[in-house]
RNA sequence: GGCGAGGUAGCUCAGCUGGUUAGAGCGCAUGAUUCAUAAUCAUGAGGUCGAGGGUUCAAGUCCCUCUCUCGCUACCA
């Protein structure tokens, strides 16, 4: 393995709209910090950078929803989200924001350079213009009938009310949310970055270069280059953001994915005036800890910007991980599905480690995993008490008992003792290699496993009968024992640093560097201990039933039962309604339409003629068990070709929150064509 | 539908380039023990390795088909 002179390493910039959760923790910020902590103990240069992504249109619409500004909303959330890592005691070097002038500044010469280089190309389209408010309009700006279930606030990208992604031209009746004005098509000119034009250097990087990376992100990023990259837009009309740097530019701003990235590199720049030596040296190594949902933005948009730009680095890994699903279930912001962080340091205080211990032990490393509270409890009272914690209070309850606190001399070895010291340093290796190739949980489990060495020693080596006849022999157990567990203090200082703290005090003595563990001789003989509290505590019942109870409650508020009916719609008059033409007619034929999922084709007699329709039912109904009933179809809306066949109408659906569909038919048999009215 | 990842003991996961009776932790059962937060230590039960084919002397491990879960993507008049 190449030996790399300083570390670089980066945690996803958290989007401040909101606090963070347990599944941003699993996912990054805990196997980064571990990463880091242990590369610390080593004693390389590593630095760890984060912070706040704050631009963006979800932040502007989160403000104007509240009736405060952007800058309100990002300065809340940061605040919230820096104040949490630290107690939690994720230990960042910096945790910056890319609201700060370092960071316009940066990604201002960023764009500035590519511009000068040619890096982009220059594109014009049509975009939605308010001209009440004089300003384009992103796609999360208009609101409009929905084309698919006639909702008629439904968003220029997406329709909440049936989970459609749309685009902004797609709607009916466009309306700018800002100003309630019918928004206008108006020509805008953007700057995009030629993804297509770096494919082969990408090719080469990641799928030849990179074969070690973990198999979801490298077949991730295959499956994108394979499908060949497109250009992608580096500016939006946006009044939240950077501006963009050139003439002509005027309210224009960096899309919020060009400007994040570069996050990393003005918060490097807050940290220290070195930090070219980070970016831009070869000797150094980039390391990016993300979720999966980060994936092509970093191994292939980032590192082409970098490419581009010409004089950075490119990441040497990208240990992205899977998602942490809680209690079975996806875990959702908007739907409050969530362990946050902050709460969960005001529900636990004092308990810091075993959320740590617990994400760890069960971070979703190479599959989507879940949390459950009844996991966290057992985990916390079957391991860190148990075995960790209870190892510990004995090796310092017997010395304090028979040796009042001070470490006892070794009179001999054995061949047993022997073993158990070599075995220390076996542990401790495996740790090592296992966290250099990004192997958390198993690393995790091999520190725990140099405990349950501890309590294996202390139970065949029975030091609390032989204190009746052989004393020697007993100060050699308790010494080791206490080695051990001053080997614990440093070894475990990475995963549970608040635990080793814990340790340090009780051993009365500082951890040491990670290289100077793995032996016995850790603790000199003579050294005074402190007297020990317990290192962790079991958590009762009541508490793990507290937390269920408050998932309960979400969950009944999530409930599409409890969830009201959309409002009713502007008014009509007769003559519209009568514009409508609907009949009833009978299902002849249905066939799936092939390669898609959603979309039957149906033959329809309706009483006028025998038609096609295509309807996107496939999902609910199987094609055999539709055919000969009868349905309601809008007859008289135009035609409209989909996957090449041509539509001609349209089957009424009657659909609930959860999106199933079900057929809206006659009570009883009727002749096809009649009127529905 | 296309692409990617995954489907291994009740639960959470290891199993590298195919090779003797498929592993670990938790849970469970039994025994030992009492220094310790009834913690610990030992032993054991428990798996047709998603399903079905194929290649091979030999497949959880390679190939094909199917199926389920998650993600990206197309589609939803």
């Amino acid at each position: 393995m190449k030996k790399f002179k300083r570390y670089l390493v980066t945690a996803a910039l958290p989007y401040a709209n909101g606090p963070v959760h347990i599944g941003h923790l699993a996912g990054v910020y805990v196997p980064a910090d571990i990463y880091v902590r242990y590369l610390r103990s080593k004693g390389e240069d590593v630095i760890y950078i984060c912070g706040s992504d704050e631009h963006g249109v979800p932040i502007t619409i989160k403000a104007r929803q509240e009736g405060v500004s952007p800058q309100d909303i990002v300065d809340r959330y940061h605040k919230i989200i820096k104040k949490a890592f630290a107690d939690f005691g994720i230990s960042f070097d910096i945790y910056s924001r890319t609201t700060s002038k370092t960071h316009y500044e940066t990604a201002s010469e960023f764009f500035k350079t590519l511009y000068n280089k040619g890096e982009f190309i220059e594109n014009t389209t049509n975009q939605y213009y308010d001209n009440e408010a004089g300003q384009f309009l992103a796609d999360r700006y208009i609101t409009g009938t929905c084309p698919h279930c006639g909702n008629a606030s439904a968003y220029g990208d997406q329709c909440e009310n049936c989970g459609t992604s749309l685009s902004a031209t797609d709607l009916i009746n466009p309306k700018s949310t800002i100003s309630g004005s019918e928004p206008i098509l108006k020509e805008t000119k953007h700057w995009f970055l030629p993804l297509d034009k770096h494919e082969e250097f990408l090719k080469n990087w990641i799928l030849k270069e990179h074969k070690n990376w973990k198999t979801n992100v490298y077949g991730q990023c295959k499956s994108w280059l394979d499908q060949g990259l497109q250009p992608r837009a580096v500016s939006r009309d946006l009044d939240w953001g950077i501006p963009v740097p050139v003439k002509g530019a005027e309210g224009k701003v960096l899309y919020v994915w060009f400007d994040a990235p570069i996050g990393y590199i003005s918060a490097t720049k807050d940290l220290t005036a070195d930090w070219e030596k980070y970016w831009k040296d070869k000797e150094t190594k980039m390391v990016h800890f993300i979720g999966k949902d980060n994936i092509v933005f970093h191994c292939i948009v980032f590192p082409a910007m970098l490419k581009a730009e010409g004089s950075f680095i490119l990441p040497d890994n990208v240990p992205a991980n899977e998602f942490l699903n809680l209690e079975g279930d996806k875990i959702s912001t908007s739907r409050n599905w969530a362990v946050w962080l902050h709460e969960y340091l005001e529900d636990f205080p004092g308990k810091e480690d075993v959320l740590r211990y617990v994400l760890c032990a069960n971070a979703p490393e190479t599959k989507d995993n879940d949390f459950t509270w009844k996991d966290f409890q057992a985990r916390n009272n079957n391991e860190l008490v148990a075995i960790l914690g209870n190892f510990v209070n004995r090796a310092m309850v017997l010395t304090h008992k028979y040796f009042n606190g001070k470490v006892p001399e070794i009179t001999s070895l054995n061949e047993y003792d022997k073993n158990a010291i070599v075995e220390i340093a076996t542990i401790k290796e495996a740790i090592e290699n296992s966290l250099e190739n990004y192997r958390f949980r198993e690393a995790l489990k091999y520190a725990i496993d140099l405990a349950r060495l501890g309590n294996k020693y202390l139970a065949d080596t029975e030091p609390w009968i032989l204190i009746k006849t052989d004393e020697n022999r007993v100060k050699t157990i308790l010494n080791i024992s206490l080695q051990i567990t001053a080997n614990l203090a440093t070894i475990m200082e990475p995963f549970l640093p608040h635990t080793s703290k814990k340790l340090e005090e009780f051993l009365n003595f500082q951890a040491l560097k990670w290289d100077a563990t793995g032996h016995a001789d850790l603790l000199e003989t003579g050294h005074i201990l402190n007297k020990p509290s317990l290192l962790f505590e079991k958590i009762e019942d009541e508490e793990i039933e507290k937390q269920l109870l408050k998932l309960a409650k979400t969950k009944e508020q999530n409930n599409p039962k409890s969830i009201n009916a959309n409002p009713q719609k502007e008014l009509i008059s007769y003559e519209d309604f009568s514009k409508l033409d609907i009949r009833v007619g009978t299902i002849l034929e249905a066939e799936k339409v092939p390669k898609t999922k959603k979309l039957m084709k149906l033959l329809i007699d309706t009483g006028i003629d025998k038609r096609t329709v295509v309807s996107g039912i496939a999902e609910f109904f199987e094609p055999e068990k539709i055919i000969g009933k009868q349905v309601s179809i809008l007859v008289n809306l135009e035609p409209r070709k989909l996957k090449g066949i041509e539509s001609q109408g349209m089957i009424l659906m009657a659909e609930n929150a959860d999106g199933k569909l079900t057929f809206v038919w006659p009570a009883e048999n009727i002749e096809n064509g009649a009127e529905i009215k």
